[in-house]
RNA sequence: GUCCCAGUAGCUCAGCUGGAUAGAGCAACAGCCUUCUAAGCUGUGGGUCGCAGGUUCGAAUCCUGCCUGGGACGCCA
C-alpha cells in the first residue's frame, strides 16, 4: 500500500547491512538509521548522515565510511538507481523512479481509501473537544477548537487509530444554574414584570429571545408558580435551546460527535463521590479551612486544590475528575482534550488528578489552542459588527463559508495565535490557499470530462513508464507521501500538515498543467499515461479537502 | 513573582525527536492567454532564524540566562 514507506524499510535494512559487512560496527552498536528527505533534489530521494553518526564507533573519517558503506550495499535489492557521497559525508540515494509508476493504479483501486494506514494499529484513542458551556453562542475561538479536533480525528482516523469524538456537557452546576436565573429574568421582563439579572448572568441576545418566547408560549403562567418548579423548568428549557443551537452550529460547520457526555450523569452514577474516594484510598485528600482538599502538590501542581468548597458544594475540578476517571475506565489508551489557551494553567492539576487516579501521566494529553485575531480591511476586529460581542461561528460561516472557515483554521499549529483575514477569506482569488486548492481539484475535473468528451475511454490501458516529464516525477513523488503525510499529522498531532500538503500538491498540479498538455490527440498513448496520472491528483487531492473537511467541486 | 505559548524575509507563517546553500504564500519588480479554466504559470530581489552564553564534528532546532508580545495564575467555570 505505501510504496515509499516500503522503500525506505528496504534502504534502512540494507544499509545497516552494509555497516555491518564493512565491519564498521556490529550490529548492537550501530544507531537508528535515519532517513530523511532531502530539500533540494539535487541531495537525491534519501539521504542518510549514518557515517557522521558512526565516525566515533568506528573511528574514521566521516567520507571514509560512507565510501564503504557504500562499497558493501546491495543496490540491486534496495532498488537503488545512484549513490552519492557528498558534503561531510552523507549518503544521497537516488532511487529508481520505476516504482512509483505502481502508484498510478494503487491510488485508483484505493480511491477515497487511498491515504490510510495501520500506523496506529488500532490504538484507541479518545479526542474531547468544543465542550462548550451550554450557555451562549460558539464564538471564533471555539470554532478553532471545533476545527482543530475534528480534522485531528480525521488524521487519527485515516492512520489507523480506533478515535472516538465526544462532547462533555456542563449541564450541571453553577452556570446553569445562573442560566435559569437568567431565563427567569428574561422571562419576567418580557412580561413587563421587574426583574434584575442575576449578577453572573447571560446577557446574550439568545437568552432575551428564550424569554420572549417563554412568554408567548405561556404567557403568565410560570409567573406564580413555585420558584423552584418554575427554575427547574426554564433551566431544562434553557438548556435544550442552547445545547440545540450549539448541535445546529456545529452540524453545519461539518462536525459531528460520537457521544455527548452529560455532567450530570456523573452525578446520577455516583461517579463523583466514587472519584473522590478513589482519591482518598490513595492519601491525596485532606481537610484545611472547612473545605476539602486534593494535594496534587504530590505531582507537581504548583499548590493543593480545593475539592469541596465550605459552602459544601464541588469546585469545577471534582466533576472533571470524576469525568476523566470515568474516560479512562472506558478503555482508551490515551485521552486528548482540546482546550482554549486560556485553559493552559488547569493541565497541572489535571494532570495530577490523572496520576492520582492511578493512571500513567501520559494517557492524558491536551492541546491548547491559541487565540484567533479577526482582521477586516488590516484592522484587527474586537467585536462582531453585527451583534456587539464576540464573533459567532455562525456569523463567520454566513460571512465566508465553511470551506473557508475550517481550512483557515487549521493551516496554523495550534500553538501558533491565528489571524484570520476576512478579506482574504472572502475572496475569489488566487491570493486565497482554499480556493487555490480547489481550483486546481476543479481543473483536473474538466480536463477528465473533455478527455471522455474526445474519446479517451476511461478504462483503457496506459503505460506509466511514459510519465518521464520533471512535473510528472515531482508529482507521482508527491502523491506518494500521502500516506506517510497522514501518519506523521496523526503521530504528530499536527492536522495542519494536511492544508500544507494539499496546497503543495495543487501547486505542483498548476505548474505540471501550465508546462504539459495533457489531451494531445496526436499521442494518445502518452495522454492516455497523464489521464491516468490526473485521476490519481484528483484522488489525493479530494481525499486530503475531505480530510480537512473541504469541499472539492467539479466545477468553479 | 511563578507557569504556558510565540518571537524565522516588508506582512502572515512552515521548518524545531540537531545535519548540506533556512522554505512557502502575500506584498514588490519583470515576463506568459489564436493551445485542456490566467481563480493559473515562470523568473528576480528580499534573512545577524529576538539577544547572549553553552553542549556538539555540526544548532533556527537541545540546555541556561535575559528581552519583547500574548495568555494563565479563584473555595469561578
Amino acid at each position: 500500500m505505501n510504496i515509499l514507506a516500503q522503500t525506505e524499510e528496504t534502504l534502512k535494512q540494507e544499509i545497516a547491512a552494509a555497516v555491518i559487512n564493512a565491519n564498521l560496527a556490529a550490529e548492537e552498536e550501530i544507531p537508528d538509521i535515519i532517513l530523511e528527505k532531502p530539500k533540494d533534489k539535487a541531495h537525491g530521494d534519501f539521504a542518510s548522515n549514518i557515517a557522521m553518526q558512526l565516525a566515533r564507533i568506528a573511528k574514521k573519517a566521516p567520507r571514509q565510511i560512507a565510501d564503504e558503506i557504500v562499497k558493501s550495499l546491495d543496490q540491486s535489492k534496495a532498488s537503488i538507481d545512484k549513490v552519492e557521497i557528498a558534503g561531510p559525508g552523507f549518503i544521497n540515494f537516488f532511487t529508481k523512479n520505476d516504482f512509483l509508476g505502481e502508484l498510478i493504479p494503487t491510488i485508483m483501486t484505493a480511491g477515497e481509501a487511498y491515504g490510510k494506514t495501520n500506523t496506529g494499529n488500532g490504538e484507541k484513542i479518545q479526542v474531547e473537544f468544543v465542550s462548550v458551556n451550554p450557555t451562549g453562542d460558539l464564538h471564533l475561538g471555539h470554532a478553532r477548537g471545533a476545527a482543530f479536533g475534528d480534522v485531528l480525528c480525521n488524521v487519527l482516523d485515516t492512520a489507523g487509530y480506533d478515535v472516538e469524538r465526544e462532547y462533555y456537557i456542563n449541564d450541571a452546576g453553577n452556570q446553569i444554574d445562573n442560566l435559569a436565573l437568567s431565563v427567569e429574568a428574561r422571562y419576567l421582563q418580557a412580561l413587563n414584570k421587574d426583574a434584575a439579572m442575576p449578577e453572573d448572568g447571560y446577557h446574550g441576545s439568545d437568552i432575551i429571545e428564550i424569554g420572549k418566547t417563554l412568554a408567548l408560549e405561556y404567557g403568565d403562567k410560570w409567573v406564580n408558580m413555585e420558584r423552584e418548579e418554575r427554575l427547574a423548568f426554564f433551566k431544562e428549557y434553557g438548556l435544550d435551546f442552547e445545547l440545540g443551537k450549539i448541535k445546529k452550529d456545529l452540524a453545519d460547520f461539518g462536525v459531528a460527535f460520537d457521544s455527548w457526555f452529560s455532567e450530570r450523569s456523573l452525578y446520577k452514577e455516583d461517579k463523583v463521590t466514587n472519584a473522590l474516594k478513589t482519591l482518598e484510598d490513595g492519601g491525596y485528600i485532606y481537610e484545611k479551612d472547612g473545605a476539602t482538599w486534593f494535594r496534587s502538590t504530590d505531582f507537581g501542581d504548583d499548590k493543593d486544590r480545593v475539592l469541596i468548597k465550605q459552602d459544601g458544594t464541588y469546585t469545577y475540578l471534582t466533576p472533571d475528575i470524576a469525568y476523566h476517571q470515568n474516560k479512562l475506565e472506558r478503555g482508551f489508551d490515551k485521552v486528548i482534550n482540546v482546550w482554549g489557551a486560556d485553559h493552559h494553567g488547569y493541565i497541572p492539576r489535571m494532570r495530577a488528578a490523572i496520576q492520582a487516579l492511578g493512571y500513567s501521566r501520559d494517557k492524558f494529553e491536551v492541546k491548547i489552542i491559541q487565540m484567533v485575531n479577526l482582521f477586516e480591511n488590516g484592522e484587527k476586529l474586537r467585536m462582531s459588527k453585527r451583534t456587539g460581542k464576540a464573533v459567532a461561528l455562525r456569523e463567520l460561516m454566513e460571512e465566508v463559508g465553511v470551506d473557508a472557515v475550517r481550512y483557515f483554521f487549521v493551516t496554523r499549529s495550534n500553538d501558533s495565535q491565528l489571524d484570520f483575514d476576512l478579506n482574504l477569506a472572502r475572496s475569489q482569488s488566487n491570493d486565497n490557499p482554499v480556493f487555490y486548492v480547489q481550483y486546481a481539484h476543479a481543473r483536473i475535473c474538466t480536463m477528465l470530462k473533455q478527455a471522455v468528451e474526445k474519446g479517451f475511454a476511461a478504462e483503457e490501458k496506459y503505460d506509466a513508464s511514459l510519465l518521464t516529464a520533471e512535473k510528472e516525477i515531482d508529482l507521482l513523488k508527491k502523491l506518494g507521501e500521502f500516506p506517510q503525510m497522514i501518519a506523521d499529522a496523526a503521530e504528530k498531532h499536527t492536522p495542519h500538515k494536511v492544508t500544507q500538503y494539499v496546497f503543495d500538491l495543487a501547486s505542483l498540479l498548476h505548474s505540471f498543467y501550465n508546462a504539459e498538455k495533457v489531451l494531445d490527440q496526436g499521442n494518445p498513448e502518452l495522454t492516455k499515461a497523464r489521464i491516468a496520472l490526473m485521476k490519481a491528483v484528483r484522488i489525493t487531492i479530494a481525499n486530503g479537502l475531505k480530510l480537512i473537511g473541504v469541499t472539492a467541486p467539479e466545477k468553479m
